[in-house]
DNA sequence: ATAGGGTTAG
């Protein structure tokens, strides 16, 4: 790929335009269209560009001839289209042919067809080149847009407009260089606030979230968009704490939130378990008239219930929705499986199928991991069979995973260690973690510890499996092998982590971490997970609290 | 014409 550099940093005034001819002279095409629909684009009627400077400019918008285009839905029916344009004498309309390319660059196969007939305009605009790229990004071909870029707007002397700058910058952002990207936020002539959103948004893609924020922080005029980029991209890095807390400062701003902000803050809410922020919110969307709750909002305040364990709330929200999306399902799924609620989520799931939506790859890793927790194996068998007979979806290595962490909790060792084997072959490696907790629940130590040994080889650097092999061992008060094992972790420099625990009791939060030497913490947290844990007998559950202070 | 939003095991 060649990428042509030139003119890039010099200021756009200073260009020297090429007369239209020269610049058609100066193209060479590199795209080429589908043969199938390789007619002469070469071809020039005599009327083809004698539409005089007053039909010009008035157009009109709904000439029969661009209703045709705008009705246009594959590439078939374009040569006569084309053919009809050329004898009206409107091929070269920047109107007309704005709206072509346009057409064209959404159909199937469409933008190669499209960057050709780009290259047959005496004069291609901003508007045009903006429309192409955009294609490009949106199927996934930034390499292509960036080409394009270079070749027809440097190289053909098009000058960009407001609109370009964005688009390129997440160009660059898909094709992984950032410093292209910041190539172009330095030659913008002039950065609004969309250019700036765009910015802090391809520097947190590419990984970079200290740079977003510092963006953030220096742009001089940020609207809603730029809170609701910072706000999300948070939660894409899992720094939910952030999110609440810069939502905090959005609303004493006087910042209006819309949808879109209250959809990430939901999200972080639920993760974070801030069920009171997460009621304050759908308070705060039934208040304000001028939040017009979509599926994406209802879908976000129901997973926030259902991960903090109001079921009932979630399930209110759920029947409020006048439309629910194949997401709101399985959050509804994932919601009562992982409180306890097998049944709930099974009986979910069955209606889904009948209410006819489509259940996807992520509602079968609910559906799994509810049967895992509660030790249903013939179900889970059963919806994994179902999955791949029924919804042709593959099993990929997450829903392995919950097959995995199913047998192996329900004591099935060997099939669990069958199935890893299995996927093993596949390529899919992660599963080993999985099968070794399974051979700690259930002491099998002799699976266990050579599967441990076996993971530490692969992944010396993962302390999971050294911590889940010493624990085989003190299990059997093999004392001697856990030194051993905590030895290597210390001459490989590694260290785990203190756990560390978050509660809340209305407005007040405690953190908790083993080590954290405050005995008063500790002795309230022991006897509260006393209290619970007696209560959980009488429950008649076998689930019970050992405390080892 | 441009920027921002929901689900996924252990």
């Amino acid at each position: 790929m060649t990428v042509v550099r030139r003119n890039l940093f010099k200021p756009f005034s200073s260009l020297t335009f090429l007369t239209p001819q020269k610049r058609l002279k100066s193209y060479t095409p590199q795209f080429k269209s589908p043969s199938k629909y390789c007619y002469n684009l070469n071809f020039r009627s005599s009327l083809d560009s004698n539409f005089d400077e007053k039909e010009k400019n008035t157009l009109n918008l709904n000439h029969p001839i661009l209703q045709k285009v705008d009705a246009c839905c594959n590439l078939a029916q374009f040569p006569q289209i084309h053919a009809q344009l050329i004898i009206l004498g409107l091929f070269q309309h920047p109107l007309a042919a704005s709206r072509v390319i346009k057409k064209l660059s959404s159909l199937p196969n469409g933008l190669n067809l499209a960057v050709s007939l780009l290259e047959k305009l005496e004069e291609a605009d901003a508007f045009m080149c903006n429309t192409i790229i955009r294609s490009y990004l949106n199927q996934g071909n930034p390499d292509s847009g960036l080409v394009f870029y270079y070749h027809y707007v440097i190289g053909g002397c098009i000058m960009p407009n407001h609109y370009t700058f964005p688009l390129m910058i997440m160009v660059c952002v898909d094709v992984g260089s950032a410093v292209d990207g910041e190539k172009f936020f330095g030659v913008m002539p002039q950065r609004d606030a969309v250019s700036w959103n765009c910015l802090i948004d391809g520097c947190a893609r590419l990984g970079d979230v200290i740079a977003a924020r510092e963006c953030f922080d220096r742009m001089p005029n940020r609207n809603v968009v730029s809170w609701n980029t910072m706000l999300s991209l948070y939660v894409r890095c899992k720094e939910y704490d952030e999110c609440v807390t810069l939502f905090d400062r959005m609303m004493k701003g006087k910042v209006q939130p819309n949808e879109a902000t209250l959809v990430s803050v939901l999200t972080a809410c639920g993760y974070l378990c801030r069920l009171d922020r997460g009621k304050w919110i759908h308070q705060y969307i039934e208040n304000n008239r001028r939040i017009k709750p979509d599926v994406l909002l209802y879908t976000s305040l129901l997973t926030m219930y259902a991960k903090c364990g109001d079921m009932d709330m979630a399930k209110n929200v759920f029947d409020s929705m006048p439309e629910k999306s194949v997401v709101s399902w399985n959050s509804m799924i994932m919601g009562y499986g992982s409180h306890g609620l097998v049944e709930k989520a099974l009986e979910t799931f069955l209606e889904m199928e009948k209410s006819g939506k489509i259940p996807n790859e992520a509602t079968f890793i609910c559906v799994l991991a509810a049967c895992a927790h509660s030790g249903k194996v013939l179900e889970g068998w059963w919806y994994f069979d179902v999955m791949h007979r029924v919804y042709k979806i593959e099993p990929k290595v997450e829903h392995y995973g919950c097959m995995v962490d199913l047998l192996g909790r329900a004591g099935f060792l060997k099939d669990t260690e069958e199935l890893t084997k299995e996927i093993h072959m596949k390529g899919g490696s992660a599963l080993w973690g999985a099968l070794l907790s399974a051979c700690h629940t259930h002491s099998d130590i002799q699976l266990g510890e050579f599967v441990g040994k076996w993971l530490i080889e692969q992944k010396p650097k993962d302390i999971g499996a050294y911590l889940l092999l010493s624990n085989i061992y003190a299990a059997q008060g093999r004392w001697e092998d856990v030194d051993k094992v905590r030895k290597l972790l210390k001459d490989k420099g590694l260290h785990k982590e203190a756990g560390c625990s978050k509660a809340c009791f209305g407005e007040s939060e405690l953190d908790y971490s083993l080590k954290d030497g405050s005995i008063h913490k500790r002795n309230m947290i022991h006897s509260m997970m006393r209290q619970i844990s007696s209560q959980v007998k009488l429950s008649g559950s076998e689930m019970a609290y050992q405390c080892d202070t």
